[in-house]
DNA sequence: TGATTATATCAACATTCGTTGATTAATCAA
DNA sequence: TTGATTAATCAACGAATGTTGATATAATCA
């Protein structure tokens, strides 16, 4: 099951996303449910502005939907996109047990 | 279950080494068994100083390990960062089912 | 209406990342 | 030995990313 250039260039970016402390931090907030961009703020202490970029990193991949609520707006994590990334992980892994070790002794002998 | 400090960054780096295409094509290739640095290069036409850094990426993440023979290096996955992997990936999805919805229209009212 | 609040967007800048070509170190072959 | 080969490292550069402060937009409140 060979992975798509197309493929390669979603997975590279849903990685991406998950590749800031910052970001990690704020999906880990909203596992708890939706919150609103204020609280996420408070309890990240980051600036506005810098907040607001790492949510449209996370939105872009698609990790995360908002709702707007009056002046608020409220993020909640896009439980698609974590199924997808499972199965991307699983995809990664080697296909069966005893493959290994195996396969490529040929190579430069 | 809250993600220590420490625990983000390295959950981090893991994530950044996979938000390369370059690097998940290396993976892709190390699925099937191990391979020599010659074989990557020739499979994905990189050069030399390219793929090295990029192996360089992978092994500092701990996603792959290598093994000198003669003037070859041979790489590999390591099924255990990947097992940690699938580990972080189960850790940011949301705790219960119905707890998601629920929990936070406290914020900004 | 005018003031205030919540959030997004922008421009400027600093930092990090990835690429390239050159050099180095180690191993092997003649 | 000497020369060739494999791979790592380095320096220089450009591109992408993240931060900051300012401004813009939309919704609410007085």
């Amino acid at each position: 099951m060979p992975t798509e250039t197309a493929d390669l260039q979603r997975v590279a970016q849903l990685f991406h996303a998950l590749s800031d402390e910052t970001r990690l931090a704020v999906i880990e907030m909203l596992r708890n449910g939706e919150r609103c961009v204020c609280e996420l703020q408070g309890d990240l202490d980051a600036a506005q502005s810098r907040l607001s970029f790492h949510l449209k990193v996370l939105k872009d991949a698609n990790l995360v939907v908002d709702r707007k609520d009056g002046r608020w707006v409220h993020y909640s994590l896009n439980t698609d996109s974590l199924a997808e990334l499972a199965d991307v992980i699983a995809r990664l892994a080697p296909p069966q047990r005893h493959s290994t070790v195996r396969s490529s002794q040929s190579c430069c002998t």
